[in-house]
DNA sequence: GTTAGTGCAAACCTTTTGCAGCTCT
DNA sequence: AGAGCTGCAAAAGGTTTGCACTAAC
């Protein structure tokens, strides 16, 4: 959904389109996706010193009251914040990796799938769908794999050497 | 996994088994799915009334990085809080409904299937996956359309007499 | 006897609320 | 003009941490 196309929908709902809201609006829709209120309100206050975090807080709120953007966990990656994405129109599961952080998403008609039988069979109406996976992204399996090593060594020196310098 | 197998896996890993973590596992085992760390705590409590709250929190933790029990959000359905359940040999998903909270498990192998595409496309080791689906259920759909009936009547009323009482 | 684990108090982080004043429409 | 929104301060909710004491191995 475009900034525009968001901006008329708020409108038609008797929401008014404030300073702030604008602001905020346009920082969401420029930012990469994956934002938490704090990082929102920081961009927001370079621009804006006076606008407070609450108002970051309140905005992000009605946004996903009105299903303009979605909030996702990450798998509380980075602490128990929560990060927001503008709607898109394809469902896609977020995967994170435990070392790095790195967010992948992945789009793929099981998702859809899975939300068919799911509304078929427990005749579930469907409003917000979430998936998330947590592991090891290729780039990192391989880095675990020698701090395993270089771990074990340690282990392996310190025992040679019972005390503890 | 059993209880003893769970205090098995603890003891091999020199992970003592005080008074206080037996009574944690025995409650989670016991216990039905989706206990959040205040309820457990409550209900440690009134078998051991000196048992601190950090204690539950402490041992939470061990459990969800050792892989013994996963950590949920339930869509934060009634709070931000996490919710705990024993790791069951399958996979499955929770269904939520945002009317009245219940929530319902989705075994199906469309879970198994998307965990191999994920592994498969990006060459990620998967460690956790968790879907959560948020919505209405059978019931509360029919309430739902009942209660949204009477409002729009309300409404009316208000619409004919202009001035609220 | 060590080392890990507990309880207590206090801090922490994220998010929400109450209220007076400002601003969009 | 007036409901809706903002800022500020303060509180809430959930979770973590530092430290001295205790208990498991």
């Amino acid at each position: 959904m475009s900034l525009a196309a968001t901006k008329d929908t708020l409108k038609q709902r008797g929401i008014r389109l404030t300073r702030q809201r604008q602001l905020l609006l346009e920082l969401i829709d420029q930012s990469g996706k994956h934002l938490d209120a704090e990082s929102l309100y920081r961009m927001a206050q370079e621009r804006d010193p006076k606008l407070n975090r609450v108002t970051v807080y309140r905005t992000l709120k009605l946004l996903k009251e009105g299903g303009l953007v979605d909030e996702l966990d990450l798998m509380h990656y980075g602490g128990d914040q929560h990060y927001y994405e503008t709607r898109t129109k394809q469902e896609h599961a977020h995967i994170v990796c435990l070392r790095c952080g790195k967010v992948e998403e992945f789009f793929g008609d099981v998702l859809q799938r899975l939300r068919r039988q799911i509304e078929t069979t427990f005749g579930f109406q469907i409003v917000i769908a979430r998936t998330e996976i947590g592991g090891y992204c290729a780039h990192c399996q391989v880095l675990r794999a020698q701090e395993m090593t270089e771990a074990r060594l340690d282990t392996a020196a310190a025992g040679a050497k019972p005390a503890r310098p």
